[in-house]
RNA sequence: GCAGAAGUGGCGGAAUUGGCAGACGCGCUGGACUCAAAAUCCAGUGGGCUCAACACCCGUGCGGGUUCGACUCCCGCCUUCUGUACCA
């Protein structure tokens, strides 16, 4: 009979609930310890199974430094601002209000349902007016910001030096709007002209493929000045123990390159500044392109040329960028009917535009070296257009640069000399800063340090999501809110359809938009764009020292107490998060630095994403219109799950074949009663759409939430993606039904079997060795292998008819971190009276967590033929002496000569002999 | 294309300053208990060779290398996953 998990488990949540046991100690002379989950968005579908993996893994972790007497801060909220939502609503006509409760209380008793130690007095809900008062007291601080570049950091605008020549107040709010770290910009968005409103990119396609036409156009946006930060937040990166990967992306999305700015004159005395990471190539630019979007296009492009070049235009705005993208596989362009003259060498270059460069990078336009870029070779290929080599790989290897671009940047400059300059025989790099120093003494073109990273569009054209608190007056300027007239609260609709003029659902609510300034008297309108729904996630983490206060976002000493010296120690969440979240994040947190708000430089110290847990491994075969069975080896799959005969592009019906049909021969598997025919075998992504997700209400009231718990920590390493195998839940299950046979009778009652004995040595090392185990694998959240350490344990202790109360009750509090409801019914049997939660965690003797003798091994010539059990730190004079009395080794030894001797300490011991 | 991670039994996985490959679990096989089944307990379980045991041989994606010794280090490939994509 199965131990009555159902029983214990809503015992002692209900326990824990009414005696507020996760209440966070607030003794704050104690060590802390702050470990964080990414808060999930709660959607309408509630908890899917990858939400309990991450969670689980701080909650053990939590447990386990609370019983080592840590203060531990392990909080929990939701992020419930967003698109979803107001689909939602759109649809159901319940409010966003009404369905993010709803789904928040469902998504508490899921989280509760599994014993998380989350004290919910600590709750932080971005979408509540008092949370997000202060997400729009952190969007003013950063209006009210500029940055000091000599000082390397945000400071209020107010101290901002204001040109002498300015004296129009008008002037001057211009001005420090220029400088201002969240400013309104004229940004391309994808404008759906037939639903009147703003489409996310992920939208797009959806309506695309319904037959609405989406275009690229510009539209009065919120942007936030990240870029400034772009330095800082590449350079402190060094400051975190965060994934490589993880590092890596956020390097690559930062995008530093290092090159210069020139200028090219046009004939008609226009002046065009490209940027280029080679300018030691210029004497190559053959030609120039600009991005369709440019501002000189239309004044350059001559007059017969006009309309096929406004189609082509019009055409590169009506592509997403993600078709740009692929459609440009195969580049095109239009000669706009102007030249350039190339500085370096005077010569006439005509003047392109091509959707391949884009708009929003370096000066959206660039100066074509098709013989040292492989963009521009492909490009001048296709137009016929001029190729000159002005770099060798070095000076008397002859190249062919007409098939292929030389791009190393290891060369030698050649046919690169005019009077003044010359690179010819100089090295890349030097002639790098050779052409540098000519252009800057020339003033025509400068060295340039390039990001990638692009301001951050901070406005949605949605209803639920944190209104930003600027209104607007009649004769053009505009006020900011006061910290005293926030939060400023979104009005309670019931109609949350875009405006159709491209603003928010706002616009259309007068009572709210339109009003009188009570501090100015003035008529005024609310801006009616929203934050996105990033907003709110780039702070919690601080709410969550101290959620209820009402002076300031965190006290000072809160803030200071839990995130000293480093930031939260240890952050858990998925990888798709690595770039976006962790980098706006790290933005918000440093503008706080600047104004010393916070006092780390960084937000998160210890980073790990736990791995994503696929559905179950499925293998098929398949069949042609034929009927004809298809080997997997000819099969091809593309990204929609479909498959074809890859000899002939047929589409190819699947079919679903259970494991004990096939056979494994060599790599793959194979039908059992047909050989010939490979099957294809691989693990999804759970999805609705598949029909392979795995809901947690059925596991838990199927094993447990133990089980559970503990078979998504047995089922890998934490951050390795793993297939989920709900038949492999009965080891775990099984291993808490002999948990609990080992110390508790059938009634529920202590076992007879458990006595205070003294421990035997054997039963002293596993108890011991287990505790060692465990204390190292928690902190290293290596949990597969601790669980495989219990399971030892159990399995050892099982065989004597008499179990130890010392091992039992240790035991039962290693347990307690990982399967905290069984371990705290088993704790109460073992005549406790306080919740196991705060228990110390067990000690060990490192002593007795080492066997006394060891095998060692005995190899002749490096193959092992023989084993001895001797003492620990035995002498390689003994350890010979017992080797040579072995028959095996006699044996192999025989009339040969031992040429060395090789001894490990505690390992091996090994005799070279000829 | 680029970047990162990974590849070990039928399956999930363990073992890394180079030293017993396959811990632990699932599954499978056999046994005990039972009228029987379930549950539980015990034993076995990488492959080959062998009646069997001992012994021996092979074995960590593929091909080389370093070493007394390589899952582990080096070089070159292949495959899978994740991210990213004309950033001049």
């Amino acid at each position: 009979m199965a131990y009555p998990f159902k029983e214990i488990e809503s015992k002692w949540q209900k326990f824990w609930a009414d005696n507020h046991t996760f209440k966070i100690d607030e003794d704050y002379s104690k060590p802390k310890y702050y470990v964080l989950d990414m808060f999930p968005y709660p959607s309408g579908a509630g908890l899917h199974i990858g939400h309990p993996e991450g969670y689980t893994a701080t909650d053990i972790i939590a447990r386990f430094y609370k019983m080592n007497g840590y203060n531990v801060l392990h909080p929990m909220g939701f992020d419930a601002f967003g698109l979803p939502t107001e689909r939602y609503s759109m649809e159901t006509g319940i409010h966003p209000t009404e369905a993010t409760k709803v789904n928040i209380e469902n998504f508490k008793r899921q989280l509760n349902s599994l014993g998380f130690n989350y004290d919910w007095d600590r709750i932080v809900n971005t979408t509540d007016p008092e949370y997000y008062k202060w997400t729009q007291w952190m969007f003013l601080l950063i209006y009210n910001s500029w940055y000091d570049h000599n000082l390397q950091k945000a400071r209020p605008v107010s101290e901002l030096a204001i040109p002498k020549h300015l004296s129009d107040t008008r002037e001057i709010e211009e001005y420090i709007d220029s400088k201002r770290l969240a400013y309104i910009s004229m940004i391309p968005v994808n404008w759906c002209e037939a639903l009147g409103t703003v489409l996310a990119n992920e939208e797009v396609d959806e309506w695309k493929s319904k037959g609405y036409t989406v275009e690229r156009k510009p539209m009065r946006q919120w942007m936030l000045r990240i870029t400034e930060y772009a330095d800082r937040l590449l350079n402190d990166l060094d400051l975190v123990e965060w994934p490589q990967s993880t590092r890596d992306m956020q390097i690559n999305w930062i995008g530093k390159s290092e090159g210069a700015e020139v200028v090219f004159k046009s004939e008609s005395g226009e002046n065009i500044t490209v940027f280029t990471t080679r300018p030691d190539t210029i004497f190559g630019a053959t030609y120039l392109v600009l991005a369709p979007e440019h501002t000189l296009v239309s004044s350059l492009t001559s007059g017969d040329l006009r309309e096929d070049i406004e189609n082509y235009i019009k055409s590169a705005a009506e592509k997403s960028d993600l078709e740009r993208q692929e459609l440009n596989k195969d580049k095109t362009g239009k000669f706009i009917g102007a030249y350039a003259i190339n500085p370096a060498n005077g010569n006439r270059i005509p003047i392109w535009i091509a959707d391949y460069v884009l708009a929003h990078y370096g000066t959206g336009a660039i100066m074509a070296v098709p013989g040292h870029d492989e963009r521009d070779h492909e490009f001048a290929k296709k137009y016929n257009l001029p190729i000159i080599q002005v770099v060798a790989p070095s000076v008397d290897v002859i190249i062919d640069i007409d098939n292929e671009a030389f791009c190393e940047k290891s060369g030698f400059g050649i046919n690169s000399s005019n009077d003044e300059v010359s690179l010819n025989g100089l090295q890349t790099y030097d002639a790098i800063r050779t052409m540098i120093g000519w252009l800057e003494g020339k003033n025509i073109g400068k060295g340039k340090v390039q990001f990638k990273l692009r301001d951050w569009l901070f406005s949605r054209q949605r209803y639920w999501g944190e209104p930003i608190p600027i209104m607007f007056f009649e004769d053009g300027t505009k006020r900011a809110l006061e910290s005293d007239e926030l939060p400023l609260v979104l009005p309670p609709v019931s109609d949350f359809k875009p405006a159709g003029t491209g603003e928010s659902p706002l616009a259309k609510v007068e009572s709210w938009v339109n009003f009188i300034d009570k501090k100015t008297g003035k008529k005024a309108r609310f801006e009616t764009n929203t934050m996105p729904q990033w907003a709110g996630s780039c702070w919690y983490y601080l709410r969550f020292t101290d959620n209820k206060n009402t002076e300031i976002f965190a006290s000072d000493e809160m803030q200071k107490y839990w995130m000293e010296p480093a930031g939260v120690d240890l952050y858990v969440g998925g990888s798709e998060h690595a770039v976006l979240h962790l980098l706006y994040a790290r933005f918000w947190h440093k503008v706080l630095f600047d104004y010393g708000y916070v006092t780390t430089k960084e937000p998160f110290k210890k980073l790990f994403h736990q791995g994503l847990i696929m559905g179950e491994p499925e293998h098929f075969f398949f069949r042609n219109a034929a009927g004809e069975t298809i080997s997997a080896e000819f099969v091809r799959e593309n990204d929609n799950f479909e498959f074809f005969d890859k000899r002939n592009n047929e589409k190819l019906i699947q079919n679903k074949i259970a494991e004990d049909n096939l056979e494994k021969i060599g790599e793959h598997f194979y039908l059992k009663d047909n050989q010939a025919i490979r099957v294809h075998s691989k693990s999804y992504k759970m999805s609705k759409s598949r029909g392979n997700v795995v809901n947690p209400d059925t596991v838990v009231s199927e094993f447990g939430a133990d089980s559970l718990r503990l078979y998504e920590m047995f089922l890998g390493p934490l951050e390795a993606s793993k297939p989920w195998q709900t038949k492999n839940i009965i080891g775990v299950f099984n291993f808490l039904n002999r948990v609990w046979r080992l110390i508790a009778d059938d009634n529920g009652y202590l076992s007879s079997q458990v006595q205070k004995t003294e421990l035997n040595p054997e039963q002293e090392y596993v108890l011991h060795s287990t505790i060692k185990k465990i204390s190292e694998d928690i902190p290293a959240l290596s949990f597969n292998t601790s669980i495989a350490q219990m399971m030892i344990f159990v399995n050892e202790f099982n065989k004597y008819d008499i179990k130890p109360f010392e091992a039992m009750e240790k035991f039962v509090r290693c347990l307690a971190p990982f399967a905290p409801h069984i371990s705290e019914e088993l704790w109460r049997i073992l005549g406790n009276s306080e919740s196991i939660y705060f228990a110390d965690f067990p000690e060990y003797d490192e002593t007795k967590a080492s066997k006394s003798t060891i095998e060692l091994v005995v190899q002749v010539s490096s193959k092992i033929r023989g084993k001895l059990q001797v003492n620990v730190d035995i002498d390689q004079a003994s350890a010979e002496k017992l080797a040579l009395e072995d028959s095996q080794v006699k044996k192999h030894l025989e009339g040969k000569e031992i040429k060395k001797v090789i001894f490990v300490k505690n390992k091996l011991i090994n005799f070279i002999a000829v």
